[in-house]
DNA sequence: TACTAATTGAAAATGATTTTCAATTTCTTT
DNA sequence: AAAGAAATTGAAAATCATTTTCAATTAGTA
Protein backbone atom coordinates (compact mmCIF):
# COMPACT_ATOMS: atom_id res chain seq x y z
CA UNK A 1 0.00 0.00 0.00
CA UNK A 2 0.94 3.45 -0.95
CA UNK A 3 4.60 1.99 -1.77
CA UNK A 4 4.65 4.07 -4.87
CA UNK A 5 3.82 6.94 -3.12
CA UNK A 6 6.62 6.12 -0.24
CA UNK A 7 9.28 6.50 -3.24
CA UNK A 8 8.04 9.86 -4.49
CA UNK A 9 7.52 11.40 -1.38
CA UNK A 10 11.43 9.75 -0.04
CA UNK A 11 12.91 11.01 -3.33
CA UNK A 12 11.59 14.54 -3.02
CA UNK A 13 12.69 14.35 0.60
CA UNK A 14 16.20 13.37 -0.29
CA UNK A 15 16.43 16.52 -3.09
CA UNK A 16 16.15 18.59 -0.19
CA UNK A 17 17.96 17.14 2.22
CA UNK A 18 15.61 15.52 4.42
CA UNK A 19 14.92 12.24 6.01
CA UNK A 20 11.64 9.69 5.70
CA UNK A 21 10.85 8.86 9.33
CA UNK A 22 7.81 7.59 10.64
CA UNK A 23 5.82 10.99 11.52
CA UNK A 24 6.51 12.24 8.18
CA UNK A 25 4.93 8.78 6.52
CA UNK A 26 2.14 8.68 8.97
CA UNK A 27 1.08 11.94 8.15
CA UNK A 28 1.21 11.55 4.37
CA UNK A 29 -0.39 8.38 4.45
CA UNK A 30 -3.50 9.94 6.36
CA UNK A 31 -3.47 12.89 3.68
CA UNK A 32 -3.85 10.67 0.65
CA UNK A 33 -6.34 8.41 2.05
CA UNK A 34 -8.42 11.80 3.46
CA UNK A 35 -8.33 13.79 0.33
CA UNK A 36 -10.20 16.54 2.74
CA UNK A 37 -9.30 20.12 3.70
CA UNK A 38 -7.54 19.44 7.08
CA UNK A 39 -6.70 21.29 9.88
CA UNK A 40 -3.40 20.70 11.76
CA UNK A 41 -5.81 20.16 14.66
CA UNK A 42 -7.86 17.50 12.35
CA UNK A 43 -4.72 15.62 11.59
CA UNK A 44 -3.18 16.08 15.21
CA UNK A 45 -6.55 14.27 16.32
CA UNK A 46 -7.19 11.79 13.90
CA UNK A 47 -3.77 10.23 14.28
CA UNK A 48 -4.07 10.28 18.31
CA UNK A 49 -7.36 8.53 17.82
CA UNK A 50 -5.18 5.61 15.83
CA UNK A 51 -2.85 5.64 18.21
CA UNK A 52 -0.13 7.69 16.94
CA UNK A 53 1.07 9.58 19.08
CA UNK A 54 2.99 12.32 16.70
CA UNK A 55 3.63 15.66 18.55
CA UNK A 56 1.10 18.83 17.42
CA UNK A 57 4.63 20.35 16.61
CA UNK A 58 5.35 17.86 14.13
CA UNK A 59 2.46 17.59 12.31
CA UNK A 60 2.59 21.50 12.02
CA UNK A 61 6.45 20.81 10.57
CA UNK A 62 5.66 18.22 8.19
CA UNK A 63 2.74 20.07 6.95
CA UNK A 64 4.69 22.98 6.51
CA UNK A 65 7.59 20.61 4.61
CA UNK A 66 5.20 19.48 2.19
CA UNK A 67 3.94 22.29 1.01
CA UNK A 68 7.38 24.13 0.45
CA UNK A 69 7.92 20.96 -1.75
CA UNK A 70 4.39 21.22 -3.30
CA UNK A 71 2.76 17.93 -2.62
CA UNK A 72 0.51 19.76 -0.28
CA UNK A 73 -1.71 22.59 -0.91
CA UNK A 74 -2.42 25.21 1.75
CA UNK A 75 -5.31 27.68 2.00
CA UNK A 76 -7.39 29.29 3.81
CA UNK A 77 -11.13 29.87 4.14
CA UNK A 78 -10.88 32.42 6.53
CA UNK A 79 -11.56 30.99 10.18
CA UNK A 80 -8.40 31.54 11.01
CA UNK A 81 -6.95 28.00 10.98
CA UNK A 82 -4.88 26.72 7.81
CA UNK A 83 -6.18 23.78 5.87
CA UNK A 84 -4.16 21.50 4.28
CA UNK A 85 -5.13 18.86 1.06
CA UNK A 86 -3.19 16.97 -1.56
CA UNK A 87 -2.04 19.07 -4.27
CA UNK A 88 -2.94 17.75 -7.90
CA UNK A 89 -1.55 19.10 -11.14
CA UNK A 90 -3.43 21.47 -12.89
CA UNK A 91 -4.06 18.68 -15.56
CA UNK A 92 -5.11 16.04 -13.18
CA UNK A 93 -8.40 14.87 -13.32
CA UNK A 94 -8.43 15.35 -9.77
CA UNK A 95 -7.50 18.83 -9.78
CA UNK A 96 -10.53 21.30 -8.79
CA UNK A 97 -11.21 24.91 -6.90
CA UNK A 98 -13.60 25.13 -3.98
CA UNK A 99 -17.25 26.50 -3.08
CA UNK A 100 -16.76 28.26 0.52
CA UNK A 101 -19.79 28.62 3.07
CA UNK A 102 -18.74 31.81 5.23
CA UNK A 103 -20.87 31.10 7.70
CA UNK A 104 -20.08 27.75 8.91
CA UNK A 105 -17.06 26.68 6.59
CA UNK A 106 -18.37 23.57 4.26
CA UNK A 107 -16.18 23.50 1.96
CA UNK A 108 -17.24 21.95 -1.90
CA UNK A 109 -14.61 20.44 -4.53
CA UNK A 110 -15.86 21.57 -7.56
CA UNK A 111 -14.56 20.54 -11.26
CA UNK A 112 -17.61 22.09 -13.21
CA UNK A 113 -16.20 24.31 -16.26
CA UNK A 114 -12.71 23.08 -15.27
CA UNK A 115 -11.38 22.51 -18.53
CA UNK A 116 -12.23 26.12 -19.27
CA UNK A 117 -10.91 27.36 -15.89
CA UNK A 118 -7.89 26.24 -16.55
CA UNK A 119 -7.45 27.03 -20.26
CA UNK A 120 -7.45 30.58 -19.11
CA UNK A 121 -5.55 29.92 -15.72
CA UNK A 122 -2.87 29.36 -18.18
CA UNK A 123 -3.50 32.16 -20.60
CA UNK A 124 -3.20 34.46 -17.61
CA UNK A 125 -0.71 32.81 -16.11
CA UNK A 126 1.99 33.31 -19.07
CA UNK A 127 0.88 36.68 -19.42
CA UNK A 128 1.08 37.43 -15.86
CA UNK A 129 4.55 35.81 -15.36
CA UNK A 130 6.23 37.74 -18.80
CA UNK A 131 4.93 41.04 -17.83
CA UNK A 132 5.77 41.08 -13.92
CA UNK A 133 9.10 38.44 -14.21
CA UNK A 134 7.20 36.23 -11.71
CA UNK A 135 7.57 32.37 -11.34
CA UNK A 136 3.90 31.14 -11.07
CA UNK A 137 3.83 28.18 -9.06
CA UNK A 138 0.01 28.12 -7.94
CA UNK A 139 -2.96 29.69 -7.93
CA UNK A 140 -6.34 29.50 -6.08
CA UNK A 141 -9.50 29.96 -7.25
CA UNK A 142 -12.53 29.89 -4.12
CA UNK A 143 -15.75 30.66 -4.69
CA UNK A 144 -17.45 32.28 -0.92
CA UNK A 145 -21.24 32.12 -0.58
CA UNK A 146 -23.64 30.70 2.21
CA UNK A 147 -24.51 26.97 1.23
CA UNK A 148 -28.56 26.33 2.05
CA UNK A 149 -28.57 24.94 5.54
CA UNK A 150 -26.95 28.52 6.90
CA UNK A 151 -29.39 30.06 4.69
CA UNK A 152 -32.30 28.12 6.28
CA UNK A 153 -31.47 28.80 9.67
CA UNK A 154 -30.99 32.63 9.30
CA UNK A 155 -34.47 32.65 7.92
CA UNK A 156 -35.50 30.65 11.14
CA UNK A 157 -33.80 33.48 13.02
CA UNK A 158 -35.65 35.71 11.91
CA UNK B 1 -14.96 66.05 0.09
CA UNK B 2 -16.41 61.79 0.20
CA UNK B 3 -19.74 63.01 0.82
CA UNK B 4 -21.31 60.49 -1.64
CA UNK B 5 -19.25 58.01 0.34
CA UNK B 6 -20.31 58.90 3.75
CA UNK B 7 -23.98 58.47 2.53
CA UNK B 8 -23.52 55.58 1.37
CA UNK B 9 -21.82 54.21 4.14
CA UNK B 10 -24.64 55.97 6.68
CA UNK B 11 -26.99 54.11 5.06
CA UNK B 12 -25.03 50.74 5.07
CA UNK B 13 -25.12 51.01 8.64
CA UNK B 14 -28.08 52.02 9.31
CA UNK B 15 -29.50 49.43 7.46
CA UNK B 16 -28.13 46.71 10.16
CA UNK B 17 -28.63 49.26 12.80
CA UNK B 18 -25.28 50.71 13.41
CA UNK B 19 -24.25 53.94 14.12
CA UNK B 20 -21.68 56.03 12.16
CA UNK B 21 -18.94 56.73 14.32
CA UNK B 22 -16.05 59.25 14.30
CA UNK B 23 -13.64 56.07 14.10
CA UNK B 24 -15.53 54.24 11.20
CA UNK B 25 -15.31 57.59 9.07
CA UNK B 26 -11.45 58.07 9.70
CA UNK B 27 -10.83 54.09 8.79
CA UNK B 28 -12.95 54.40 6.11
CA UNK B 29 -11.89 57.72 4.47
CA UNK B 30 -8.11 56.12 4.90
CA UNK B 31 -9.13 52.50 2.90
CA UNK B 32 -10.68 55.05 0.04
CA UNK B 33 -7.21 57.17 -0.45
CA UNK B 34 -5.26 53.64 0.25
CA UNK B 35 -6.46 51.49 -2.49
CA UNK B 36 -3.40 49.13 -1.22
CA UNK B 37 -3.45 45.41 0.52
CA UNK B 38 -4.01 46.56 4.55
CA UNK B 39 -2.95 44.98 7.47
CA UNK B 40 -4.82 46.02 11.03
CA UNK B 41 -1.48 47.08 11.69
CA UNK B 42 -1.19 48.99 8.97
CA UNK B 43 -4.09 50.72 9.32
CA UNK B 44 -3.92 51.42 13.39
CA UNK B 45 -0.34 52.89 12.94
CA UNK B 46 -1.36 54.89 9.25
CA UNK B 47 -3.77 56.52 11.69
CA UNK B 48 -1.60 57.22 14.46
CA UNK B 49 0.84 58.86 12.64
CA UNK B 50 -1.86 61.47 11.41
CA UNK B 51 -2.28 61.92 15.19
CA UNK B 52 -6.14 59.77 15.03
CA UNK B 53 -5.73 57.65 17.95
CA UNK B 54 -8.03 55.26 17.32
CA UNK B 55 -8.18 51.46 19.62
CA UNK B 56 -6.29 48.42 17.68
CA UNK B 57 -9.51 46.92 18.63
CA UNK B 58 -11.57 49.06 17.32
CA UNK B 59 -10.28 49.01 13.63
CA UNK B 60 -10.28 45.16 13.93
CA UNK B 61 -13.97 45.93 14.69
CA UNK B 62 -14.47 48.30 12.11
CA UNK B 63 -12.72 46.01 9.15
CA UNK B 64 -14.89 42.84 10.10
CA UNK B 65 -17.73 44.60 9.96
CA UNK B 66 -17.79 46.35 6.57
CA UNK B 67 -16.44 42.92 5.64
CA UNK B 68 -19.98 41.50 6.24
CA UNK B 69 -21.57 44.19 4.60
CA UNK B 70 -19.73 43.74 1.25
CA UNK B 71 -17.62 47.11 1.84
CA UNK B 72 -14.72 45.71 2.21
CA UNK B 73 -13.23 42.45 1.19
CA UNK B 74 -10.59 40.32 3.71
CA UNK B 75 -8.12 38.07 2.60
CA UNK B 76 -5.07 36.01 3.01
CA UNK B 77 -1.74 35.90 1.55
CA UNK B 78 -0.35 33.05 3.68
CA UNK B 79 1.66 35.05 6.40
CA UNK B 80 -0.63 35.21 9.06
CA UNK B 81 -2.18 38.61 8.74
CA UNK B 82 -5.75 39.42 7.26
CA UNK B 83 -5.34 42.30 4.34
CA UNK B 84 -8.09 44.39 3.40
CA UNK B 85 -9.05 46.70 0.19
CA UNK B 86 -11.98 48.16 -0.70
CA UNK B 87 -14.55 45.43 -2.35
CA UNK B 88 -15.46 46.71 -6.51
CA UNK B 89 -18.12 45.27 -7.92
CA UNK B 90 -18.01 42.29 -10.29
CA UNK B 91 -18.39 44.89 -12.58
CA UNK B 92 -16.24 47.43 -12.41
CA UNK B 93 -13.31 48.44 -14.16
CA UNK B 94 -11.57 48.56 -10.88
CA UNK B 95 -12.12 44.90 -10.17
CA UNK B 96 -8.82 43.32 -9.77
CA UNK B 97 -7.66 40.06 -8.82
CA UNK B 98 -4.46 39.33 -7.11
CA UNK B 99 -0.46 38.23 -7.93
CA UNK B 100 1.50 37.32 -4.86
CA UNK B 101 4.91 36.48 -3.98
CA UNK B 102 5.18 33.67 -0.87
CA UNK B 103 8.40 34.88 -0.22
CA UNK B 104 8.16 38.65 0.10
CA UNK B 105 4.74 39.07 -0.01
CA UNK B 106 4.41 41.52 -2.89
CA UNK B 107 0.68 41.56 -3.80
CA UNK B 108 0.04 42.96 -8.04
CA UNK B 109 -3.24 43.58 -8.65
CA UNK B 110 -4.25 42.49 -12.61
CA UNK B 111 -6.67 42.84 -14.46
CA UNK B 112 -5.32 41.32 -17.57
CA UNK B 113 -7.95 39.25 -19.13
CA UNK B 114 -10.37 40.10 -16.98
CA UNK B 115 -13.27 39.85 -19.00
CA UNK B 116 -13.08 36.60 -20.21
CA UNK B 117 -12.53 35.67 -15.91
CA UNK B 118 -15.68 37.61 -15.29
CA UNK B 119 -17.33 35.88 -17.67
CA UNK B 120 -15.55 32.73 -17.15
CA UNK B 121 -16.67 33.05 -13.21
CA UNK B 122 -20.62 34.31 -13.93
CA UNK B 123 -21.16 31.08 -15.44
CA UNK B 124 -19.65 28.69 -12.34
CA UNK B 125 -21.41 30.78 -10.27
CA UNK B 126 -24.62 30.45 -11.74
CA UNK B 127 -24.05 26.62 -11.96
CA UNK B 128 -22.66 26.09 -8.80
CA UNK B 129 -25.50 28.10 -7.26
CA UNK B 130 -27.87 26.10 -8.52
CA UNK B 131 -26.43 22.81 -8.53
CA UNK B 132 -25.26 23.35 -4.42
CA UNK B 133 -28.28 25.72 -3.55
CA UNK B 134 -25.41 28.37 -2.59
CA UNK B 135 -25.55 32.33 -2.69
CA UNK B 136 -22.41 32.80 -3.64
CA UNK B 137 -21.00 36.61 -2.71
CA UNK B 138 -17.26 36.94 -3.77
CA UNK B 139 -14.70 34.79 -5.21
CA UNK B 140 -11.02 35.10 -5.01
CA UNK B 141 -8.73 34.37 -7.38
CA UNK B 142 -4.98 34.19 -6.64
CA UNK B 143 -1.42 33.56 -8.68
CA UNK B 144 1.20 32.69 -6.31
CA UNK B 145 4.50 32.53 -6.86
CA UNK B 146 8.04 34.00 -6.81
CA UNK B 147 8.74 37.84 -7.98
CA UNK B 148 12.25 38.77 -9.95
CA UNK B 149 13.16 40.19 -6.81
CA UNK B 150 13.14 37.22 -4.44
CA UNK B 151 14.34 34.90 -7.61
CA UNK B 152 17.31 36.95 -7.75
CA UNK B 153 18.28 36.65 -4.25
CA UNK B 154 17.86 32.94 -4.03
CA UNK B 155 20.66 32.58 -7.37
CA UNK B 156 22.76 35.08 -5.14
CA UNK B 157 22.58 32.41 -2.01
CA UNK B 158 23.07 29.29 -3.82
C1' DT C 1 28.40 -0.78 13.28
C1' DA C 2 29.41 4.03 14.11
C1' DC C 3 28.85 8.62 12.97
C1' DT C 4 26.79 12.96 11.54
C1' DA C 5 23.05 15.55 10.53
C1' DA C 6 18.26 15.79 10.68
C1' DT C 7 14.14 15.14 13.41
C1' DT C 8 11.21 14.87 17.29
C1' DG C 9 8.29 16.54 21.06
C1' DA C 10 7.32 19.06 25.24
C1' DA C 11 7.30 23.43 27.02
C1' DA C 12 7.71 28.18 26.48
C1' DA C 13 7.25 32.09 23.52
C1' DT C 14 5.11 34.72 20.04
C1' DG C 15 1.75 37.24 17.59
C1' DA C 16 -2.77 38.00 15.65
C1' DT C 17 -7.29 38.38 17.01
C1' DT C 18 -11.23 38.38 20.37
C1' DT C 19 -13.43 39.25 24.69
C1' DT C 20 -14.60 41.96 28.67
C1' DC C 21 -16.47 45.86 30.74
C1' DA C 22 -16.81 50.54 32.34
C1' DA C 23 -16.87 55.03 30.17
C1' DT C 24 -18.29 57.55 26.09
C1' DT C 25 -20.79 58.67 21.94
C1' DT C 26 -24.58 58.55 18.59
C1' DC C 27 -29.14 59.13 17.25
C1' DT C 28 -33.83 59.21 18.24
C1' DT C 29 -37.46 60.93 20.92
C1' DT C 30 -39.38 64.28 23.57
C1' DA D 1 -32.08 71.56 22.45
C1' DA D 2 -32.03 68.02 26.28
C1' DA D 3 -32.77 63.19 27.76
C1' DG D 4 -32.55 58.45 27.20
C1' DA D 5 -31.72 54.02 25.04
C1' DA D 6 -28.68 51.53 22.48
C1' DA D 7 -24.43 51.14 20.21
C1' DT D 8 -19.51 52.04 20.35
C1' DT D 9 -15.02 52.70 22.16
C1' DG D 10 -10.50 51.45 24.08
C1' DA D 11 -7.39 49.39 27.42
C1' DA D 12 -6.30 45.28 29.45
C1' DA D 13 -6.79 40.51 29.71
C1' DA D 14 -7.77 36.30 27.43
C1' DT D 15 -7.62 33.16 23.62
C1' DC D 16 -5.91 30.51 20.07
C1' DA D 17 -2.98 29.19 16.13
C1' DT D 18 1.58 28.85 15.13
C1' DT D 19 6.68 29.11 15.98
C1' DT D 20 10.80 28.65 18.65
C1' DT D 21 13.92 26.36 21.77
C1' DC D 22 16.67 22.65 23.08
C1' DA D 23 17.88 18.19 24.82
C1' DA D 24 16.96 13.45 23.49
C1' DT D 25 16.17 10.40 19.55
C1' DT D 26 16.38 8.60 14.86
C1' DA D 27 17.67 8.08 9.85
C1' DG D 28 20.88 7.48 6.34
C1' DT D 29 25.66 7.27 5.22
C1' DA D 30 30.49 6.02 5.67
Amino acid sequence: MGCKKHLGWRGMLKKCGCKMTKPREIILEHLSKNCKHLTVEDIYFALKNKSHDIGLTTVYRTLELMVQNGILNKFDIGDGKSRYELAFETNSKDHHHHLVCCKCGLIINYNDFIDEEIQLLKKVEKELSEKHNFKILNHIIQFQGVCSNCAKKNEETN
